[in-house]
DNA sequence: TAATATCCGGAACACTGCTCCGCTTTGTCA
DNA sequence: TGACAAAGCGGAGCAGTGTTCCGGATATTA
């Protein structure tokens, strides 16, 4: 948002070649496509051969892996934290506020094949995907989470991190095993916070 | 137990070369301290360097990454599995044999650095692994979880391949951030499991 | 149009898993 | 003991990956 804007900037020294951005775009397409064919694993080269550039035109827009993903998946993390204050807006409950917004999280990491992987990966290279989610959506989880103290509805003593990144394990494994339902088991999560001497 | 015996075993042709027998328990040995050291994904050179081997003599007595991974950690698995019947046995409640097993479970995952990553890991080559541990531990999970249930103390309907898999996610993450520890999110599970209408 | 700042492509290097086969060592039998 | 076959060993070599780097191509500007 501040450096994607090209009109009349007086700090911008100068707009991008044109090339450049079209460049930008047609990897951040191929990324998005080869991320849902072969997770955010997806070897660079082949993400560079569906876009039709070098592999070198990839690292120079997006110098980490991180910066990759992040910016494949910009939008939709940010919806999920624009829809925090939303939901609690829009609930008499701020438990179940919470709830839907952890509904939505769950829904998005599922759905991106090997996302919630990398995002507890060992490796340094998804470090800054890690940061990104964290800085975006921790506050949000714990205005939810404070909302839901608050009321009544939820014991203290649950910290965001350890909620948002215990969901997040819980949604890691790609396969589609009917065995295994990260949702029944953040509901199990779930029900175990609520404080059993309140509503 | 069945292959290792080289005692007057009709059955068996032939015992393994003494050289050979010896190469085996030192790249065991190798292995173990390579896993500390840089987790189950150390580099197979690596361990044939600790091991002063060739890695044809590695990749000879465990085909696969899995099979070595089971063989280092093969004593502490089965001591898990053979935890859960004396744990029933020894507690008049069946739900606190069921806490402390899972309390053992996560002891394992927790300090071998890695492990529970691999065990979730999205690569075949840790298929093996996966395998193993569900077939030794999940019916020790099941028995456990059973009488849980029949002594009214949880709810019914988790499966235990769910549970497992769900505690053993939990578990991923090798740093040591004070903010997140899987047991008490694991401990907030358990609480959800609990039937509200039981003691 | 010419000059120059910017950008592109992919060869090249480093690291990994894994296989394969010539050579070495061990066990056996006369 | 000596010789032979079977078993085992080592590591070169192939394939796949991330990442860097720079000569050449391209867009922008004057």
């Amino acid at each position: 948002m501040t450096s994607d804007s090209p009109a009349g900037d007086p700090a911008a020294p100068r707009s991008k070649r044109v090339d450049a951005q079209r460049n930008r775009q047609t990897v951040l397409t191929a990324a998005a496509e080869a991320f849902v064919a072969a997770g955010v694993d997806a070897p660079i080269r082949q993400i560079a051969a569906r876009a039709g550039v070098g592999m070198g035109t990839i690292y120079r827009h997006f110098p980490t892996r991180a910066d990759l993903v992040t910016a494949v998946y910009r939008h939709q993390i940010e919806a999920c934290a624009e829809a925090g204050p939303a939901l609690l807006a829009g609930h008499d409950s701020a438990y179940d506020a919470l709830r839907e917004w952890i509904d939505l999280f769950v829904d998005f990491l599922v759905t991106k094949h090997g996302l919630a992987d990398a995002l507890q990966s060992d490796s340094d290279r998804f470090a800054a995907l890690h940061t990104y989610f964290l800085d975006r959506l921790m506050p949000v989880c714990a205005e939810l989470l404070d909302a839901a103290v608050d009321s009544g509805a939820i014991r203290p003593g649950t910290q965001p991190y350890e909620l948002m990144r215990g969901i997040g394990n819980l949604c890691i494994g790609r396969d589609n095993d009917p065995r295994y339902d990260p949702r029944r088991l953040i509901d199990l999560l779930l029900r175990g916070l609520r404080d059993p001497g309140a509503g």
